[in-house]
DNA sequence: CCTGCACCTTCCCATGATGGTAAGGTCAAG
DNA sequence: CTTGACCTTACCATCATGGGAAGGTGCAGG
């Protein structure tokens, strides 16, 4: 099948199949004789693959090694949740860092009138002349 | 004055405070003759605006229209709550989505043996072979 | 046969916020 | 006069993705 086929069945964009294959995540596609990349059910496996892991929030470099991993029979369930383990304390860092932005801002939206008024407690955090230190 | 100083007083790099310049986000710092950027209290203010807006995860955009309010003495308190509400909202939409993530790798890692055998329930999910559809 | 249309190809550029580095100018202290 | 710390501009990189141009391919209909 055409590149954009294998786009429809897998969610993975015709572009980012091609970046893929220049970044080396995938092996370059078959050729036809008019030069257009043919794929197959094996094809369409594998970024299947990569879109549920991006879905996972797996940077690229992370799916890189899960693919190793997905090919090699040899290797312990222990290597792929070590790395899953990992990402998964990347997600509950920016989980964290995230929330502290949401909860400073609520207060700080909570303790502003939202009226006709100019007087507003974020701008004056903001601005840094908050009575309550660094915000 | 010069910039190394401004970025030391302020948390923000000297790379960036060029970049906000270039950008428009602040105006053209006043030069000295051998054409060295000079700053003055003013400035660092303005600096540390922008560095608190950064930290509490505003976009460069955002910022901008924060500035803009900080300056305006006629705008009324519940503009800056709208833009600050707003933000929130996307705050709140990322910490979801990572949220979810973070929630679908802990199951797949809690059904993970983690042993030396090669049996895996995250790969096999990412395969697209697991027992539970999507995920 | 020609035309139109849908699809493909490669190549370059853009995003947002930030950092790195290179090549060179300025200035004060030794 | 040299050294070192600082500054200047300019270009390139990140990460994952999309947009668009310029041109080739292939099929269906007039």
């Amino acid at each position: 099948m055409q590149i954009g086929e294998a786009a429809r069945r897998t969610g993975v964009s015709a572009k980012m199949i091609r970046h893929y294959e220049a970044i080396g995540l995938i092996p370059g596609a078959d050729r036809r004789e008019s030069n257009y990349r043919d794929y197959g059910h094996h094809d369409v496996h594998r970024l299947g693959f990569i879109r549920r892991a991006r879905d996972l929030g797996f940077s690229i470099e992370e799916i890189r090694d899960l693919l190793h991993l997905w090919g090699d029979t040899q290797r312990s369930s222990a290597d792929v949740k070590a790395l899953a383990q990992a990402h998964i304390d990347d997600l509950d860092q920016k989980i964290g860092l995230l929330g502290e932005m949401r909860d400073t801002l609520s207060r700080l939206t909570d303790a502003c009138d939202g009226d006709h008024r100019p007087d507003c407690p974020i701008i004056e955090s903001l601005a840094g002349d908050g009575p309550h230190g660094r915000f």
